[in-house]
DNA sequence: GCAACTTGTGGAAGCGCTTCCACGCTTCCT
DNA sequence: AGGAAGCGTGGAAGCGCTTCCACAAGTTGC
């Protein structure tokens, strides 16, 4: 049993004809070592993790492919832990924070409590965020003020002065905090054209395209409407669009509609979005998880940042309402 | 140590005041017990093997939804092997035809070879294939013939008499035959009225939006082109939409298209499909799957059949071009 | 009040690997 | 030719569980 153990794993300590001895009995017997005594042995799984809300965020999928594609070709297992809410990100959490679950964990799309992050460092689990942030880890995300930023001033550059935004609740329950940075992204590019964001104009609610299509058309059916909305992803945006169809306007000659991701479908509603990298986000992230595993070094706690871009689609135009708004011209 | 796993494993051969004691050293200790130990002493590693080409069928997103669904409560993790080639395909067979691997595996959107399924079924590893047909194990289909059928009365009853299909390649790397079902059940529904499906407006390529894209561009160009198109799924029905839309033809009033599967992208685009449950395949599937588990019994072979149904959309409409065709009035 | 049970517990074996250790064989130096 | 050194191999321990077995204690029946 020890020479096959060495033949297998490749150890120079056996003669060529004692290998081919045992490569040969092992054809004949069609034997496989078995991945769990070989696991227990040697104390590590060949598995990784992946907890990320695979229903709730269409862009969770994207990243996920990414994810996948990395591990294509390492001797990795990928263990999906879908979340569907806190209680069930805590139970995973709970489960996945000891080296003996999971050689690697990647938490995708999803804020981790700040406990369970240092739990993962002391157990010596190697931990990758992706579109998270969280201290001592390494995470992978995209610059989502910048994000914002490009989308305003998009819009204020059509000469749109009543813009509106549709964002997750700031105070979700999972802790998202991309919405509100690309409102601040948003609320910053204003502010520099002498402009404000309308509280009146801001409607928050959960990650959905049915809610956000209600919100925006409450924005829509307001005294004083906005000319363009800013959604602070492209499920929201396609709710927004909704709206603007059942209301029977027009888009984007009575609305302009910017959205955030540039998910699949954007490309077939023509929505002008901002694209974050999402495969490669996924990618990249399961690549520096796979890094430190072969290191047996926990990974350096750097945030990568990636690119965010403008896609000019047909969803956004000219202002031509003649309101002359809240602000003054720019 | 017996003791502590007669606790864990609620056996009641236990006295109440042992089990309370071990159970309060068990939370002072923050003890865990190792998966792969249990496991190696168990006989099964508590996980799901889920074979799918995630990359190449956005279809097998939903379903693969379904399967995250209905293992949620239960207690196997999910282990994602993704195959994006015939020979991804095997290695991973390969890899899984053995008890060890994985406790059950489920096959989706992807034949397996009748080799590899043989060798499931004696090494007693639990099989459900969802989306595809195979011996001695049971499956999860839709009736494809059913649905061509369904498709092609649509068109049929709305004038169209010259339709045309896109198709996956029947000789495709991987042997799917959904497209060829989908294909059949039209031709039986035009022969039911007298007519034929033409062969030149028949066109087959590797399953991706472009290359559908490029061969309805050509069914378009042709000189007598037809009223409308069947394609055997979304991603190429949307590929014939952007076809249509790149010269200039309006949907539905100069070219009417139908698809198949109804993924999430269709309702945007508008498109008419014909639906099958993505979502409640992979769930049922799944559910079979623990079934036969927990039951430690072989699933039953059985051949379960989803409904499909007409989604009738805004890419379809009655035939208002004056030819004659190639056929007669039904 | 002692045999024959029942109930609950600790200990040991075993799951299938890896790895360490010890031993036998070869080889080379003296 | 005899001993030191080195290479290759078989055997045993150990990874952390489950489960069987044996045994101690508590219970019933005569």
């Amino acid at each position: 049993m020890g020479t096959v153990s060495r033949v297998l794993n490749g150890s120079p300590q056996v003669r060529d004809e004692t290998r081919a001895r045992v490569l040969t009995a092992i054809e004949e017997l069609d034997y496989r070592p078995n991945p769990l005594a070989r696991g227990l042995s040697l104390g590590r799984s060949h598995t990784l993790g992946v907890v990320v809300p695979f229903f709730t965020h269409p862009s969770a999928v994207a990243r996920l492919q990414g994810v996948v594609a990395a591990l294509d070709g390492s001797r990795y297992d990928l263990v999906l832990f879908n979340v569907a809410s806190p209680a069930h990100r805590d139970e995973h959490f709970a489960a996945l924070t000891r080296r003996d679950r999971a050689d690697g964990l990647l938490v995708m799309s999803l804020p981790a409590p700040a406990h369970d992050l240092e739990r993962l460092v002391t157990s010596r689990v190697p931990v990758v965020l992706v579109d998270a942030y969280g201290p001592g880890v390494p995470c992978v995300v995209t610059d989502d003020v910048s994000g914002g930023r490009l989308a305003t001033e998009h819009l204020v550059a059509l000469g749109h002065r009543r813009i509106g935004f549709i964002g997750d609740d700031p105070e979700n329950p999972f802790g998202f905090v991309a919405s509100a940075a690309r409102q601040d992204g948003c609320e910053a590019v204003l502010a520099e054209h002498g402009l404000e964001l309308d509280p009146e104009l801001v409607r928050h609610g959960p990650h959905d395209r049915e809610i956000a299509e209600q919100l925006a058309t409450e924005l829509l059916s307001l005294p004083e409407p906005p000319t363009a909305i800013f959604a602070s992803s492209d499920v929201q945006a396609l709710g927004a669009l909704a709206a603007a169809t059942a209301q029977g306007r027009s888009v984007p000659a009575d609305l302009s509609v910017v959205g955030f991701d540039d998910i699949e479908l954007s490309s077939y509603a023509r929505l002008t979005t901002v694209r974050q990298p999402l495969f490669d986000s996924g990618f990249l992230g399961a690549s520096l998880l796979l890094e430190a595993l072969e290191g047996a070094t926990p990974p350096p706690p750097v945030v990568h940042e990636l690119p965010v871009e403008l896609v000019e689609r047909a969803t956004t135009g000219p202002n031509v309402t003649t309101e002359q708004g809240s602000g003054r011209r720019g």
